[in-house]
DNA sequence: ATTGGATGTCTACGACCGTAGACCGCACTG
DNA sequence: CAGTGCGGTCTACGGTCGTAGACATCCAAT
């Protein structure tokens, strides 16, 4: 991202982060497969060698990736009856084909293909992730819900931004936005 | 799968089918980045060069399996009215954790991470699956409808099957399928 | 029986991958 | 000013990948 090359004074905590940066970029956009060490090591102005360094391995470092990028709190509300609107909203928003977003769901969906970025990942979902949308719903089976939701928002993330299908790139976003709502709110309301 | 390597007649039609099949397990087990041209060669009992002799390269080997493997009808039938419960069976059923199914939605995710796989899956539901669901449907955007059920299949399979979500692989199966049917009916009524 | 084209294999190249160990130089402490 | 330890780089190894060209082999038609 940054091509800004400025030599960076010897700091070991600022350039941990750079690396991290640069690879939560990396790995969001080409996946767990797709981005090599080197080039993550490139983008934040060091040798690849100093990854590994400071990581362990391509694997460790992806498990860092996935806890950081999964960790910030969605960017919904606390309000159960006006969540699946907001949700909606933003997810709409977010996968507009225009604009390119990194997003822990484009991480998933892009690294998914590998056996042990998805065991981690899946670790990262049932450790944290997961249960912070499970908290803001009420209800028998609040988790069923929780991860139901989840994947709408990521089946929706990978029509709309990875394959880029006719149909949703080109809706109009106020009627998905829309439609949308109905189907969360199907998946939120207890239903019994 | 079949170790039992029988010599195998020369047979250009049969060699071709085989290497297609392997293709279509590899690709879908292992994902577009995660299945090599020598595995599926080995595993339709030839070697990596005819691979490409008889499709050119691994791309476009790729490009007929995804259109081999979405081809087939989905295995729902033609009442719409009945359409939602019947795909939230098949779904919940063919994502059951305990067997691993091949499926055109697990081979689309799993290679979702590649952009050249990505580009012809595109071109191949843009072409002709999506159209299938969406003939099924009717009122306004029914196309924009088929692919947000699509979308919500995609998402399903991808928590309960390849992240293996704890409370989507734990879930009860009626329970789930009821749920499901719900979110679907949601997203398949025109709503307006 | 021979020939010729179709069918399949062998060897190899160049590129890239993740990673290991030896080495270098700056900055700070004494 | 000397030196030491941390921050960083260099070189390289073993492996796998997709693919190309030359070569072998089998089957059918003559």
């Amino acid at each position: 991202m940054s091509v800004t090359q400025q030599p960076r004074r010897r700091d070991a905590a600022a350039t941990r982060e750079a690396i991290l940066n640069s690879a939560i970029e990396a790995f969001t956009r080409a996946g767990y497969d797709g981005a090599g060490v080197r080039e993550v090591a490139a983008a934040a102005g060091v040798t690849a060698m100093l990854v590994n360094r400071y990581f362990g391995s391509k694997e460790q470092l992806f498990a860092e990736v996935v806890n950081r990028s999964f960790a910030p709190p969605t960017i919904v509300g606390d309000d159960p009856a006006e969540l699946p609107a907001q949700i909606a909203r933003a997810l709409v928003d977010r996968t507009d084909p225009a604009a390119a977003q990194l997003s822990p769901f484009l991480l998933m969906l892009r690294s998914a293909g590998n056996p042990r970025a998805a065991e981690i990942m899946h670790d990262a979902i049932a450790g944290h992730a997961g249960s912070r949308l499970t908290g803001l719903l009420d209800g028998a089976d609040a988790d069923q819900r929780a991860e139901l939701i989840l994947a709408l928002i990521a089946g929706v993330w990978l029509m709309r931004s990875v394959i880029a299908t006719p149909a949703l790139t080109g809706a109009d976003p106020a009627a998905l936005t829309a439609r949308l709502t109905i189907a969360l709110q199907a998946l939120s309301g207890p239903g019994h």
